[in-house]
DNA sequence: CTGTTAGCGCTTTCAG
DNA sequence: CTGAAAGCGCTAACAG
């Protein structure tokens, strides 16, 4: 990109500046020498060790500091003492506001437990992901909350076992042993389902991004599909959607609303056309989920079906595995439906952003929060202490129910 | 908060934990040696200075280094040479995409310079704003980029002028003598202040977080009144809504709601009863906008009135000045007219959020990622060279139009 | 071309 | 109680 935009002189900035200054701040020995004392004095005051200072020392160390605005260097101190309170937050998507829920917990604990986060953003590039943790372990950070992409196990090698202390949010990355703590996936999936089972939606889409590579995903996948096995009457698919390519978008989305326009109509199993996308419906098979995870843009199975019941009109969802996923289909539906889309198609999603209360969806919120400030407890751990195997915590999340399923 | 929930092992992720590798990472010394030269020799290798290294030991400079896995320490190599290439960005809001877009202009424009950002997230405590910054200089990071909150100049005070060199993005804070980089509010308020007036809405309601302390919020407002002058027939007031007081947003918009209520029905200039919120509107006088910036949750003004055409039902729009008091608005406009609230209000909005394309409102986009490169430019020219006075990089919004004003 | 020698600012023995 | 001295890992003169 270039950058054109010119610039102008605010006549209420410029100013002349105070270029007098010593630019050098002081140092330990600056304070030293002002309160009249050996540096070891005054590094014992900056620790706390002030009991074993005479009164009269401190005052005069505690004036030297003032008076100079001494600020330690911990740059300095962390290489004398071999840690630095500095520990790395890797974020995969800071455009996804479960991210910036985590971020949250993550800060609060840091403080609570005097640690400095540095938060890399990743924005969903596997190349920066890469460069950032590689610049983490340069600047020999005690520990990494590391919330993956798709990654591969050797850009997580400098971490995890034998490497940096590590602990996992939301995903495991396989071949790399560490902690990790995220939503209960399973469970969340299946609350998810069940309410919409429940609320007589028995034509249901569960649309997730490509799965293969993601533990969560895959998680929140297999339970979903667990889950429909209990409603023989209802009907359940994957759909996969990659939302890193447009034109895979589009053609799922066609074929998505292909299927499902044959079945406003009562007619149920009957595929409107679309060829890619979605694969056929197999109508009156019982039929194993397609397990060829090619990677590919569009993959999908239909696990179970019972057609007998094609009289009524068939009661559509669709239940988005994650808020990104929800947002784009609530912008196709939209787009395609018109503003009554939901009318005709439910939407529920696990994650629940900031304008899902605004459409009137139904979620299935995470404690981002309490993700984010466990897996800091959990890196403090590692860090100090030789803790032995790693752990999985899984958080509930909950049911927000909104319009959207409440018809 | 408490951290209850407990947690599982998982028989996947437990494993023998490799204890025995050497958990001290090699330093140049080591390589040195094994090298069989000098740390000096590493050390230029390290800094590229591979033209005055003999073909031969670069070669087992070379290799010493990947069989030790090396990685040169940053802290070590800063506090030597008195710079880690280490830069502070504050952020007031990571729940404000604005603040999400910012950072991905930054992040590109440090890689693409070098730099590593250590972003720190105030999340909206002051208190927090305060310890990040002197945590920044703790750690000595060679520049700041504070998107701040309604800071005092104290706590802004070790940065800046004589400071740490710092680029203020969006707000100037008053007594901080540094480079801006931010969106031209005046020309984007008055972008959606005009689109307004050409779509024939006549009755506008410019809705600001309080902006006394705030000053890109005071330019955006300045700049609707401005705009209006140039429509007698139209009237347009400020409404203060902030956002941080829950009880003064309710009475703002039940204030709102009141006044409004009265001027569907083309009863112009009738106030619907709403004490607090919103000031009385002063029919048919002309007066001057309330300086009176007290601070407290409610504020407005009457700027203009011409009731003589009180014959037709006058046409309302809300101006949002930012995308967090934009959503303030739809969510309680939905509640309160419903699904079908836009056939009654209009909503225009600076930002433009995700959600805004959903719902369909249009909205003036900060070039977010441009302010973010370009703040790191500066700040780049900071560190290097010795700018003198202090700019103002003002950079312009892009309409997008939806169905909001489009009826 | 290459190695030796001082430190950067701080903590930490180890003797007073 | 207090300070001198020895480094943490690295770079930067300054000699070879």
């Amino acid at each position: 990109m270039s950058i054109t935009t010119p610039y102008r002189r605010s006549a209420a900035l410029a100013g002349p500046i105070n270029a007098a200054k010593p630019p050098r701040r002081a140092t330990i020995s600056d304070v030293a020498r002002e309160a009249g004392t050996g540096k070891t004095s005054i590094s014992r005051y900056l620790n706390g060790e002030t009991n074993v200072l005479s009164p009269d020392l401190r005052e005069r160390i505690k004036a030297a500091i003032e008076r100079l605005d001494y600020q330690p260097n911990q740059m300095a101190r962390g290489l004398k003492r071999g840690r630095n309170r500095l520990i790395g937050m890797l974020v995969a998507d800071l455009g996804n506001p479960y991210s910036v829920g985590v971020l949250q917990g993550v800060e609060a604990a840091c403080q609570a437990l005097g640690y400095m986060p540095l938060v890399c953003h990743a924005d969903n590039e596997v190349e920066m992901e890469r460069r950032y943790l590689q610049l983490l372990t340069t600047y020999r950070v005690e520990g990494v909350i590391v919330n993956a992409l798709g990654v591969r196990e050797e850009t997580l090698r400098p971490v995890g076992d034998g490497g940096v202390p590590a602990v996992l949010v939301d995903r495991t990355v396989a071949g790399v042993v560490a902690d990790r703590v995220g939503l209960d996936n399973a469970a969340a999936a299946a609350l998810g389902a069940r309410h919409l089972l429940e609320r007589g939606f028995d034509e249901i889409r569960f649309v997730v991004q490509p799965f293969d590579e993601v533990s969560s995903r895959q998680a929140r996948e297999a339970a979903f599909r667990d889950a429909m096995r209990a409603y023989p009457h209802a009907r359940g698919e994957t759909v996969v959607l990659d939302l890193t390519d447009g034109q895979a978008v589009e053609r799922t989305l066609a074929a998505l609303d292909a299927q499902l326009a044959g079945l406003f109509d009562g007619d149920a199993g009957a595929d409107g056309g679309g060829g890619s996308g979605v694969a056929d419906a197999d109508a009156d098979v019982d039929v194993d989920v397609d397990t060829d995870t090619d990677g590919g843009a569009v993959a999908g199975a239909a696990f179970h079906t019972d057609v007998n019941a094609r009289t009524a009109p068939r009661r559509i969802a669709l239940f988005a595995a994650n808020g990104p996923v929800a947002l784009c289909l609530a912008r196709h539906l939209k787009q395609r439906y018109g503003d009554a889309w939901q009318t005709r198609i439910a939407l529920l999603s696990i994650d629940d952003p900031d304008w899902a209360e605004l459409v009137g969806i139904t979620a299935v919120r995470q404690p981002t929060y309490e993700i984010g400030y466990r897996a800091v407890e959990f890196l403090h751990e590692r860090i100090a202490g030789g803790m032995t195997a790693a752990r999985d915590c899984l958080l509930q999340g909950e049911l927000i129910e909104r319009a959207s399923t409440s018809r």
